[in-house]
DNA sequence: TAGGGGTCTATAT
DNA sequence: TAGACCCCTA
């Protein structure tokens, strides 16, 4: 869930960075976002109980390219739930099980590729698929560290430990943990955005002196966090506002002024919402961690140091006091949930000399070794600008030199960022993309400016004019901003928003399938440069027209050409059928039997324009009914925190 | 008009 | 999970 906004709020604290930058550096690595984005584009395999490990491969290129930026990676995996979060993941897997109930539905309909959507929606990634990707890492000697609970505690602890300087994750909620430089959004060219702690107070828009980080942790928890949900109508700029205007240091007394100080009188805040309130601060503060220097569970923050009520920390976790099962438990080698042992590594016995596969292997000294210090987290090596110099990392069992001469004729080859950029650059502006540059604070670390979709933190470079301001090819040819039939309004509306749906409805005319959004294929790119070449916009209208029948003409393969397979109804009442989604035991595959009901691939009827939900508009029978809106808001709402497992929250009267 | 909140989509290959 | 987009409220 996260921390709704928070990213877009720490715009003044972000700048953009790149690894190559970070060299000789620890990162820690929330590893659970890239096992998602990894399963991703294996989820119909894993859904069939097939055999795949494109998960593994997938996040073994993000840790192969750290190491070969000379960057020590640190992996850390969620551990167990926290008691105030069972009930969340008792959701989810009530949503994966509607999602397979879905998938079985609509393979029964014969509309595959829906079905195909929700079957992505019903995996999900276990802990074996986690130690999966555990024992490759411990072959390539890259260390591993399962956290009690959640990750993002042990890497804030991490960071806090002076082990790791970065961390590395998708998830908001890793600032509230106190974690110091987080880079969020990092791609496999290396580019991410960072933000420091240091500099939160520019997001907040208040003077150094009278900010402190828990005013920070308050406003995010008062916004609605994944321990407590926000009080109505409270979001991060009123939260923000609010913990501007307090002086009150006590929270206890604090909380009950926010009617008055957001000039809220409908609003009511009770003892149990304040009482929730300071669990979930002790939550992000007091979460127990695993030590690996000291081998043993203890507190992200000492209780002491904050003048903590234990009491409080009833959703902060519990310490096992079973010192070898901790281990273990960080080891990877036990499933947090059932504790039932997998495997049985240990760090302090010889590595077996297992694998025939020639595999590179990082020399970075293991937190788990018993001499390591925090200062083994530096590794002091000489800046190269080669984003493949693989000499630094030194790898053993490789011809290292010839690889590195191949690595750097390679970078030599590529496009500079000037070329990357005109290749993708089509001067696409939405609304809050806008906003977000025009206050970014930092200048650009190149030359050229780019805004190329492998750098999509780069500013709006200067540049020659663009053909069309108003919608990129990309919005150009998608069929999915279909506009609505043209009426009286389409035609009162401005020219160029005008021709915009009629290039739509050209493209809606020739029923394109449009697959890549990075319009990969050769047509496209002759697509691309028609269009950077041509001045006047129905001259670019007939060249697209003319693309996309060479796109349509383009040949199939013969997947796409396969017909649509009758889904067999046995298997699909087999599929529904309801069994146990048991995540925490379990891998969440369908059984094998199911394999028929899912044809590799088929290409479905499109549905009528009219037929789809134009952009993200709320359908008119899901419109909120303005009268009751406050009680049915606040009821689903109580309803919401209750499956938190905390008590009913303060409503508007 | 700013801001909160609901809904939908992309994520990989 | 984040972001985009849209609608609604104060």
């Amino acid at each position: 869930m996260g921390i709704t906004g928070l990213i877009p709020f720490l715009e003044k604290a972000s700048v953009k960075v790149h690894l190559k930058n970070l060299r000789g550096s620890t990162v820690a690595v929330d590893t659970y976002c890239w096992l998602h984005k990894g399963v991703f584009g294996c989820a119909e395999k894993l859904a069939r109980g097939e055999e795949t490990d494109i998960y593994i491969q997938y996040c073994l290129k993000y840790v192969q390219m750290l190491l070969s930026y000379d960057i020590k990676p640190i992996l850390v995996f969620d551990g167990q739930h926290l008691p105030a979060k069972a009930l969340t993941e008792q959701r989810r897997r009530e949503s994966r099980q509607q999602s397979k109930k879905r998938a079985a539905e609509l393979l029964r309909l014969g509309r595959t590729e829906e079905a195909r959507s929700q079957l992505r929606r019903c995996v999900d990634v276990t802990h074996e698929m986690a130690l999966r990707l555990i024992k490759e890492c411990r072959d390539r000697h890259v260390d591993c560290i399962v956290a009690p609970y959640e990750a993002d505690a042990q890497m804030a602890w991490l960071n806090k430990a002076g082990i790791a300087q970065y961390i590395v994750t998708e998830d908001s909620d890793l600032t509230l943990f106190g974690a110091q430089k987080i880079i969020f959004k990092l791609d496999l060219t290396g580019a991410g955005l960072l933000v420091e702690a240091v500099k939160i107070h520019l997001a907040m828009g208040c003077r150094e002196e009278r900010y402190n980080f828990d005013k920070f942790r308050r406003m995010c928890i008062m916004s609605g966090c994944d321990y407590l949900d926000s009080l109505p109508g409270i979001g991060l700029a009123k939260a923000c506002k609010f913990m501007l205007k307090t002086e009150q240091d006590d929270m206890r007394i604090a909380l009950k002024k926010i009617p008055q100080y957001l000039n809220m009188r409908q609003l009511e805040v009770d003892n149990e919402y304040i009482e929730n309130f300071m669990k979930a601060e002790a939550t992000f503060k007091h979460m127990y961690i695993y030590n690996p220097l000291e081998r043993r569970m203890e507190r992200l923050y000492a209780l002491e140091d904050h003048k903590t009520d234990e009491s409080y920390c009833s959703n902060a976790g519990s310490l096992l006091t079973d010192s070898d099962m901790a281990l273990n438990l960080a080891l990877g080698n036990l499933n947090p949930f059932t504790l039932k042992r997998l495997d049985s590594w240990h760090p302090d016995q010889s590595p077996k000399q297992t694998t025939a596969k020639q595999v590179k292997r990082s020399k970075h000294k293991s937190i788990w070794h018993t001499n390591y210090n925090a200062k083994d987290s530096l590794v002091k090596t000489k800046q190269s600008n080669c984003a493949l110099y693989f000499k630094k990392v030194d790898f053993v069992g490789q011809a290292i030199e010839a690889e590195i001469e191949a690595n750097q004729r390679q970078e030599l080859a590529k496009p500079t960022e000037a070329e990357v950029s005109n290749m993708y650059s089509f001067g696409v502006k939405r609304k809050r993309s806008q906003s977000q540059s025009s206050c970014h604070s930092t200048p650009p670390s190149s030359p050229v400016q780019t805004r190329s979709r492998h750098n999509p933190f780069a500013k709006e470079a200067p540049r020659s004019p663009v053909v069309c301001e108003n919608g990129s090819l990309l919005r150009l040819l998608s069929p999915k901003k279909q506009s609505p039939q043209q009426g009286p309004e389409e035609r009162n509306r401005p020219e160029s928003t005008r021709l915009n749906a009629l290039k739509r409805s050209i493209f809606a005319k020739e029923q394109v399938e449009v697959r890549s959004r990075f319009f990969s294929t050769q047509p496209t790119k002759e697509i691309e440069s028609k269009i950077a070449t041509s001045l006047e916009v129905k001259q670019m209208e007939n060249k697209a027209e003319t693309s996309i029948a060479e796109v349509d003409k383009r040949p199939t393969s013969p997947l796409e050409t396969k017909p649509l397979v009758e889904a067999n109804n046995k298997d699909v009442v087999e599929l529904s059928s309801g069994e146990s989604d048991d995540s925490c035991s379990q891998t969440a595959t369908l059984p094998s039997s199911q394999e028929a009901t899912l044809p590799t691939k088929v290409m479905t009827p499109k549905l009528p324009p009219s037929a789809r939900r134009v952009g993200l508009s709320r359908p008119k029978a899901s419109k909120r009914t303005i009268p009751n809106t406050k009680t049915a808001k606040s009821d689903d709402n109580q309803t919401k925190l209750s499956m938190f497992g905390f008590q009913k929250r303060p409503v508007l009267k």
